[in-house]
DNA sequence: CATAAAATACGAGTGGATTCGTATCTCACA
DNA sequence: TGTGAGATACGAATCCACTCGTATTTTATG
């Protein structure tokens, strides 16, 4: 039962992209762009090149019935994190999630973050 | 207290050489790539010059007293899989390594490796 | 010491990611 | 309806990853 995502890893910039379409929701070449702005220098076309490129390796789906076209998220941000990880865990870790948790907890993890993967764990049913 | 590492992060087929050489020890290319060939298609001078790039990178060492040069892993497995999680969490998680640790469990993790996770959390006692 | 096997060095070609300048298109409205 | 602001489309340039063919170097050994 594999769905029809799974084959295209998001680049760098690609995925910058995402982010922001993942918080802000389905957005204009424009919105997007004076997002990503508020941190890079990134020129307006340059966002929307990688969006077209998005849309021909179907990232992201467009809304075209306006001017400005809408663009939006293929992918949920929770299947994309998913396949990222697969894809470290598989390439880095050799296949092994305990492994790659281990690596991932650190000094720098706040005790926060440490009791909130605890919980995860208790909620996990036999 | 930065150390000289953190800058570098290694290519996907760099990676590939990486788990080798971390596997095996120190190595020549013909060992190396004998290794590499069992698994993937790859030439003989293209694992050569991966590991030239590597080392004008400083991802590599190597001992070149013999004809046949000996490479070795610059770092630690251990230190790479700790910069290469932290990226993808900075990357793909909002920084958030609990929100990594969730996706990379799911019900294709084994029993066997939430049990380890499991005692990795009860071994962090403060 | 000549030579051939085996190694490294080099350089070119391909292809993808990223950037951006410029051309073209669209449409509200004067 | 003509026009200009603002949008998309297009294509070139740069850079890096990867691949491999060929040139050159090294060295064991006859």
């Amino acid at each position: 039962m594999a769905n029809e995502n799974s084959a295209v890893k998001p680049t760098e910039a690609e995925l910058t992209l995402l982010n922001v379409l993942w918080s802000m929701g389905p957005a204009t070449v424009r919105q997007i762009h004076e997002v990503v702005s508020q941190t890079q220098k990134t020129g307006y076309t340059t966002v929307l090149k990688i969006l077209q490129i998005m849309h021909e390796k179907a990232l992201v789906i467009r809304d075209e019935s306006n001017r400005a076209h809408v663009y939006a998220a293929a992918n949920s941000q929770i299947q994309t994190q998913s396949s990222l990880i697969k894809d470290l865990i598989g390439k880095a870790f050799g296949g092994s999630t305990s492994k790659l948790v281990m690596r991932a907890i650190d000094e720098s993890t706040s005790e926060q973050e440490i009791d909130d993967i605890r919980e995860l764990l208790n909620s996990l049913k036999k």
